[in-house]
DNA sequence: TCATAATTGATACAAACGTATGAATCATTC
DNA sequence: GAATGATTCATACGTTTGTATCAATTATGA
């Protein structure tokens, strides 16, 4: 492994834990059994550094998604392909994403670019999944993009707050059972509803 | 206003707009024009500071569930007032509390005493109200508290992804009747579903 | 094998960081 | 109005920060 991917690596790892202001490139450099000089010479700055360490998985991503839009399948399937799929990019495969997340909250400046682009075209992907074939009163009050961010907003706690309420998956990809149990009760909620009944109690 | 009190608000403010680590005190003391020595007076230390800027708002959001939790509606209703009220509060009134999103995504370490309790407590509550006339479907795969945070989620985006979507509100709260038409779709979706049928295209 | 390029290493530097300190100023109380 | 306590101020300290530099080393190709 070269240093310079060992030194990505390192980078994505703790940009994920720390976040950007929270991460040194001493501390990277040390993760990394790599030099100082190292990080000058194959990136110049740290926040090239850290946008070409999220930007290797932003491919991927698109990749996932386009796959899934152009697909055969129903819309109910795709939609079940997009979030599954999603999720378990996110959460299993590359925990650590969480940079970026983390990033976009405060602007996403020092994102890799394509990144916004990457968002909204997530959000749109799984709108128009959606759209096909639809409660039409959600559409009524939000349109497709926003649908799409609500829907992938059923994954993001396990972002935000699974850090907290389960630290064992601070620092570790959630396992592939997990996700699909969680995949599986948002798309039961998402497809049939909760049918809360009217009555208290 | 004292102070104390300006120096409160700057930090809450400073420390949404670019987290706790990519928030240094002299920022925060040059924005409540103040001096070096009042944060050491006041609080010590930068983490005091940034917990109790938080801590503050804690308590009123404990109080916002309990006021739902305890009301004679039904569980639908229910449901809307703590989605919409949260989301309010969240969205609306105290969009700096992004600083506490941000740092339950590194651990919560910083986060004053009790917010755990408070994220876990809130969860349950979602969990508690939708239990009371619910699609069973969703209990099988998931338990009360996931399913507070999975619905909470539907909100989530607008923290972490509106101010890359829609940068003007990247630093400004969300206007009420905003919040109102995110919360009428989200409403309608977890009532109705999604009725997605079976045939693609 | 030798010259040339690519990479790594130790070290330096100015700026920014959190925190501490003690004098100066303000407010309060008698 | 003098004395006492609360607060503000300018300033300083020791670290850590990101980046730059250039000699030392390693890899490459003729």
């Amino acid at each position: 492994m070269s240093t310079r991917d060992k030194l990505l690596e390192a980078a994505a790892r703790m940009f994920a834990e720390h976040g950007y202001d929270g991460t040194s490139v001493r501390d990277i450099i040390k993760e990394a059994d790599a030099n100082l000089g190292a990080v000058t010479y194959h990136f110049g700055t740290k926040e090239a550094l850290f946008s070409e360490s999220l930007g290797q998985k932003l491919g991927p991503l698109l990749e996932l998604g386009k796959r899934i839009e152009e697909s055969q399948a129903s819309a109910m399937e795709k939609l079940d392909m997009v979030l599954r799929g999603y999720a378990m990019f996110v959460l299993h495969e590359n925990p650590n994403l969480k940079a970026m997340f983390m990033e976009s909250m405060q602007g996403g400046d020092r994102l890799p670019p394509g990144s916004v682009q990457m968002i909204q075209w997530r959000n749109k992907v799984i709108g128009d999944i959606v759209k096909q074939g639809i409660n039409e009163g959600v559409f009524r009050k939000c349109n497709t993009k926003e649908l799409g961010m609500m829907i992938l907003g059923l994954i993001s706690p396990y972002v935000q707050d699974l850090p907290i309420i389960k630290p064992k998956y601070r620092n570790t990809p959630v396992p592939k059972r997990e996700v699909n149990r969680i995949i599986d009760a948002a798309m039961d909620m998402l497809l049939n509803g909760l049918k809360v009944r009217g009555e208290g109690k």
